[in-house]
Formats: structure tokens, C-alpha cells, sequence
RNA sequence: GGAGAGGUGGCUGAGUGGUCGAAAGCGCGGGUUUGCUAAACCCGUGACCUCGUAAGGGGUCCGCAGGUUCGAAUCCUGUCCUCUCCGCCA
């Protein structure tokens, strides 16, 4: 959320960033409330004074007639203000609703545009496209042959989007966790496991919708709880309505959880094989930072990204998000997307974003600096380390080899504990 | 799952209908004293909303939501959470 102060004071300026991230918002309706909410504050801030004030007359009544007289004053003035209480709810209500759909300002230097085709390149990373001299598979295509990955089972057990992983796969996953988490434990990131569930205001606070028609979040019935889309979420509710020391900021963690997501509306597309699926595991980077650090942390965030994949041997560019694909809470974001030989295009791997102090806003993130007056809300940052499945696809695709084995990248063998994955018996 | 106990300020912890935004201690900030450090002593110290240039005023907040009452941290109901013991279990 925004600081509604700010909303009021930068009217023009919030305006535009909707427009510029395609999000139709009543900003003028806001105002009009959030004017609304002062006077009628201010109203039952009355009442209630002279209610308090007769209330405290009551003991010093000097009969029973006085004293009743009074009683009745209270119960009258109390009346007024459980009515301007009413109209107060009323508009709190309609206010939040409006709050709640007002994105996060833009980084100047974000590309303005309505979606992901706006979305601009920035750099590559150190390991070119190769050219290769044969047709290359796609990491389903090599899954079969290498027996990697069980779809068909997974499609039993669990539906569409869920799968197995079988022999080298398994290992390159925790390949993958180790290589990520021993990384950022060299950074100064704290590595953390966090619970897969999470209660729905945290989900709320992060800027997840667990309900309704398009929401990409699986719920568990009969509970408050819903399975989390990225450790994002348990994450940010890490420090939901804690309040900080400034001198412990920057504070980073690394966190491993499996995400879940329903993918509503997405099928048709890209929805082969492990692209797009219901879970994955994913080591997941986050920052509590103080305001004058975000800038400089979401940097960093992508630095980690980028040195984790051209330590893999893997091509990709960066893209700085479009207004219009930032999403609610971002402020800025980077996406790594790459080279995915099978499918002959960049596909996104990782995405990092600057929230600002807008989800510490919803969650009551706040900081502190000894000395100072009051407390501040702290800025948030996110970025993925690895997300396996998607990793996994980058890994396959482009270390396969001509004979249709795959060469594990140097940075994972110790690991994995082998060169190459072959064919399992003469098939 | 069964049985209890409890949720109060940055922390510990008093407070069972009005004078309680809340004792006390710790912590923190400032000061006195001081060769330095420490100690001692004194003063101050919650958040949010709102009015005001300011000084200052008003309101709300004792897990959360309701209820009783002129008046609730305190009584009632619901709910969430935490802890202890038992059972079950990786």
C-alpha cells in the first residue's frame, strides 16, 4: 500500500502511474473518502470527548436525579457517536478496497509499457548462445531419454502440472539448493526454511490474493491457510508487525520452500513438461533493507542472480520490467530470463524486485533509530535464487550433448558426484 | 485429539468496573558527578489518528471481534494465538 497521505498530496502523479501500469483505480473517489474520513473523525472525536467528560461527572453527581439526568446525557451522547462510528466503518471500508488496488509508485527508469513485450534488455550474461551442430531436444524430449522425469505418473498421483523426478534429476535438484545456499551463505545471507503454509492475511500482506476467481493460490479448506507461491510470502510475514533496530538492517536471507501454484488460466500455454507447473522447490532471496539501501540491495539481488547462472553455464539476458508487468507491489524488477535451446527462445528464470515500503506497509514491517521519534516502515526486496524446475530446464537444455547425454556443469559435480548423465541401460 | 494456564508498553511484569495509557524493574535518551571507565543520583521515555505555524489540545489502542454499562485492561460471548501436561506420531 501507498501512504494515503501521500495519495492525497501526489494525486496527479499516482494517476499517471496507474495509467502507466494499466490499472483503472478511482483516485479522485480516494480523495473525496479519505476527506470524508478526517471530518467524520473529527465528529465522533467529539462525541466521544463530551461522552467521556459526562461520564466522569457521574461520580461526582450530588443526587440520584442528577446522577439518572447524566446517565441519560451519556447514553445519548455515546448514540452519536455509535453512529458516526457506523459511517466511519463504512467509509474505512470503501477506502481500503480503493487502497488495496493502487500499485506501488515506478522507478523513473522502469520502461513504461503495458505489458511484457515492453519489457526492455539490459545486458547478457557471460556465457554466449552456443550455435550448435545438431537439433537439440527439449529437456522433456531428454527427461525420457536420460529417464529423468516421470509426467504420466506425476499426472496420476497429483493432476496435470505435478510430476516425478527420478535419478540424476533428484540430485541436480539438491545440486541446485546446495549450490545456491552455499553461494549466498559466502554473501551474508541467513539460510532459512520456512513453513509451506501460511495464514491468508500474510498472503494478503505480501500482495497475494488467496481467494477468488483468478487466484493462483491453493487453499486448505476449512482453515485460514493457504500453500505458498514463493517463500516470498513466509518470508514477508517474517517480520510482520515486528519493529527493528535500523542498525541490524540490512538484514538477508535466503530462504528454501516448495511453491505452489494453481496456474489458473494459463494452460495452452508453455505447459510442457516442467515450465509451468503446480509445485517446485525454490531457494528464494530476501532483504529487509532501510529505505536509502533498496536501491543499491535490488542490484545486488541481481548480481547474486546473474553470478549464480553464468556460474552455471547458462545464457541469458536481463530485462528490466514494463510498468504494466510490474505487478502490484514491485517498484522495480528484473527478470533473468534464458537461452532454452529446446524451445528456441528466452524463458524467465529468476525475477528480482524492489517493493519498497509498500508490502511492509500492509504487513506493519517497521524500523526504528535509537534517538529518533516514532518508527518507520522498512522496504522490501525479493529475488529468486534458484527455482528448480525452471533451472533444471535451462541445465538439460543446454549442456546436452550431441550423443544426447548431458554435461553436468563444473559448479554442480561435487554434488552430483558425476560428469555426465547417460542413457540408462541400452535402451 | 484430551486436560489445564495465559495473551498488558522495546523487554520482564503489576493491575478484577471510574481518579489506568496503565505500577515497578530493565532497557533507551538527556543531565549532575568524574583524570578515563564504571558506579551513583536526577529528569525524560509507547503507537496511531486528528486539530494547531508552534506551544499544546482532542480521540483511539491492554491478542482480535462483538456484548453489558453513563463508564471496561478489568464482567460476558465468540475467535485466534502461545505455553504446560497427557495421548498419537516422523
Amino acid at each position: 500500500m501507498l501512504d494515503r497521505k501521500f495519495i492525497v498530496e501526489n494525486a496527479e502523479l499516482v494517476k499517471e502511474n496507474c495509467r502507466n501500469r494499466g490499472v483503472k483505480v478511482d483516485v479522485d473517489r480516494f480523495i473525496e473518502l479519505e476527506n470524508q474520513r478526517k471530518s467524520t473523525q473529527t465528529e465522533l472525536d467529539e462525541w466521544n470527548r463530551r461522552a467521556n467528560e459526562v461520564s466522569k461527572s457521574i461520580g461526582k453527581a450530588k443526587d440520584t436525579a442528577e446522577r439518572e439526568a447524566r446517565k441519560e446525557e451519556g447514553r445519548q451522547l455515546r448514540e452519536k457517536a455509535a453512529a458516526a462510528e457506523a459511517e466511519m466503518n463504512s467509509i474505512l471500508d470503501e477506502l481500503a478496497a480503493i487502497h488495496k488496488s493502487i500499485p506501488n509508485l515506478s522507478h523513473p527508469d522502469a520502461p513504461i509499457g503495458a505489458d511484457d513485450k515492453a519489457n526492455l534488455e539490459r545486458f547478457r550474461g557471460k556465457t554466449p548462445v552456443p550455435t550448435l551442430d545438431f537439433q537439440p531436444l527439449d529437456h522433456v524430449q531428454l527427461g525420457e531419454k536420460l529417464d529423468l522425469m516421470d509426467f504420466e505418473a506425476g499426472a496420476r498421483v497429483a493432476g496435470h502440472g505435478f510430476y516425478f523426478l527420478k535419478n540424476e534429476a533428484v540430485l541436480l535438484e539438491l545440486a541446485l539448493q546446495q549450490y545456491a545456499v552455499q553461494f549466498l551463505l559466502g554473501q551474508g545471507f541467513v539460510p532459512i526454511t520456512t513453513p509451506d503454509l501460511a495464514r491468508n492475511d500474510v498472503l494478503e500482506g505480501t500482495g497475494y490474493i488467496p481467494r477468488g476467481p483468478e487466484t493462483q493460490i491453493y487453499s486448505i479448506e476449512g482453515t485460514d491457510l493457504s500453500l505458498v507461491a514463493t517463500a516470498e510470502i513466509p518470508l514477508g510475514g517474517l517480520m510482520a508487525g515486528q519493529t527493528v533496530e535500523a542498525d541490524v538492517l540490512p538484514l538477508k536471507y535466503c530462504g528454501i520452500s516448495h511453491c505452489f501454484r494453481t496456474e489458473a488460466g494459463a494452460h495452452g500455454r508453455a505447459t510442457r513438461g516442467l515450465y509451468r507447473v503446480h509445485q517446485f522447490t525454490k531457494v528464494e532471496m530476501f532483504a529487509f533493507t532501510l529505505p536509502e539501501q533498496s536501491e543499491a540491495m535490488l542490484d545486488h539481488l541481481r548480481d547474486m542472480e546473474c553470478r549464480l547462472f553464468d556460474g552455471l553455464g547458462i545464457p541469458y539476458r536481463v530485462v528490466d520490467t514494463a510498468t504494466g508487468d510490474l505487478g502490484g507491489p514491485a517498484y522495480r524488477k528484473y527478470d533473468l530470463e534464458a537461452w532454452m535451446p529446446g524451445r528456441g527462445e528466452y524463458g524467465e528464470v529468476t525475477s528480482t524486485s524492489n517493493c519498497t515500503d509498500y508490502q511492509a506497509r500492509r504487513l506493519n514491517a517497521r524500523y526504528r533509530v535509537k534517538g529518533e521519534k516514532g518508527t518507520r516502515f522498512l522496504h522490501t526486496l525479493n529475488g529468486t535464487a534458484i527455482a528448480i524446475s525452471r533451472a533444471l530446464i535451462a541445465v538439460l537444455e543446454n549442456h546436452q550433448q550431441s550423443d544426447g547425454s548431458v554435461a553436468v556443469p563444473d559448479a554442480l559435480r561435487p554434488w552430483v558426484g558425476k560428469e555426465k548423465i547417460e542413457p540408462k541401460s541400452a535402451a
